[in-house]
DNA sequence: TGTACATCAGTGAACGCGCGTTCACTGATGTAC
DNA sequence: TGTACATCAGTGAACGCGCGTTCACTGATGTAC
């Protein structure tokens, strides 16, 4: 049945939302058209109605998890020490879209590739305000290097199935950062 | 029809070393067990003579994989160079297979996790064999962040869809790395 | 060493399931008067 | 403001394709004598 025009935008919402939780759990591969409409609480077949394809669907989910853009106006020591807490590491689904989708983006090709492309252009930016250093070019080292460390931190601790080993990633890898910075 | 034992073997190496690469290059959800066969220069049917399921084609790829340990003897800062150059980026199918692979692995659990973790672990103690610092402490802390920094810069780098912005980001991880060590 | 036969690696067709996508239908919304 | 009707968001069955897996068959290997 035909529903209201803000329960649309409201079920768009949910949609998006879903998704991006959904793909940042499983990777883009492992969740299917179904189960996003489920987990929005619709049926799979009014899918096509919001979105072009699965694929388009990926393109809008990433749009709208990185145009949040966290790192904004937070100092890059702070931002590193929430980053590379276990809470983070162990919140898969509401985390960074980065250390969970980056490499499977980083295979493919256009939209998608895109958007985080230019949402890594943000992040750098924003960090290279923040970052500790007496030239813009010893900052902007600082917000790159520090970047990739969190990235790379994460992604090390989240496939360490030893529980020890991943907290000293976390832990090592954000004392690293702070003595290099 | 039967090949000879020699054959059998040489076969058995092909396919795991043609999953290698084709699982770095696109996911494991990305390949097909048809198209490893292919690249190995068998037809799909053979498959189960080799493998209990394609599970464990993974789990026996990654084994095979992360058995080299490329690191082990290398000076850190040599290593982190060669890691984090343009070449070893545009070579997803040859190249490090956490930076490829991580993530996803991440997600899963069993066999392949594992393994991840133990090559993690055999990693970090060869890096902190030859890291800078005063004391085995520094030292570890060097390993572990540097490593950390090296799969977040390739990974960045592969999912940056900009050449210039992809070279930076190499670079200035490198040079982080060097300046923290 | 040579021959006869059992073994079994490899082939390619086939199966069954899951997934992305389509479609006829339903019934609440929202508009025209 | 109230009524009649056109619109269209959502439903759920169905389609078609691709993939992991199975299987009957083939013919070279390797063993027994």
């Amino acid at each position: 049945m035909k529903v209201s025009r803000e329960q649309v935008e409201a079920n768009r919402g949910r949609i998006l939302d879903a998704a991006g939780r959904l793909f940042r759990e499983r990777g883009f591969e492992g969740v299917t058209v179904a189960e996003v409409m489920q987990a929005a609480g619709l049926t799979h077949g009014g899918f096509y109605g919001y979105f072009k394809s699965k694929d388009d669907l990926i393109a809008q989910a990433l749009a709208a998890l990185m145009g949040e853009n966290k790192a904004a106006s937070r100092d890059l020591a702070d931002f590193a020490a929430a980053y590379l807490a276990p809470d983070h590491r162990d919140d898969r689904a509401g985390g960074c879209g980065v250390a969970a989708l980056g490499a499977e983006i980083g295979r493919g090709t256009g939209e998608a590739r895109a958007e985080m492309t230019s949402a890594l252009r943000r992040q750098i930016d924003g960090f290279s305000r923040t970052a500790p250093g007496a030239t813009p070019e010893a900052r902007r080292r600082a917000a790159i290097g520090s970047w990739s460390a969190m990235v790379g931190g994460v992604i090390l601790a989240r496939m360490s199935d030893d529980p020890a080993l991943s907290d000293e990633v976390l832990a090592k890898t954000r004392a690293f950062i702070e003595r290099a910075t």
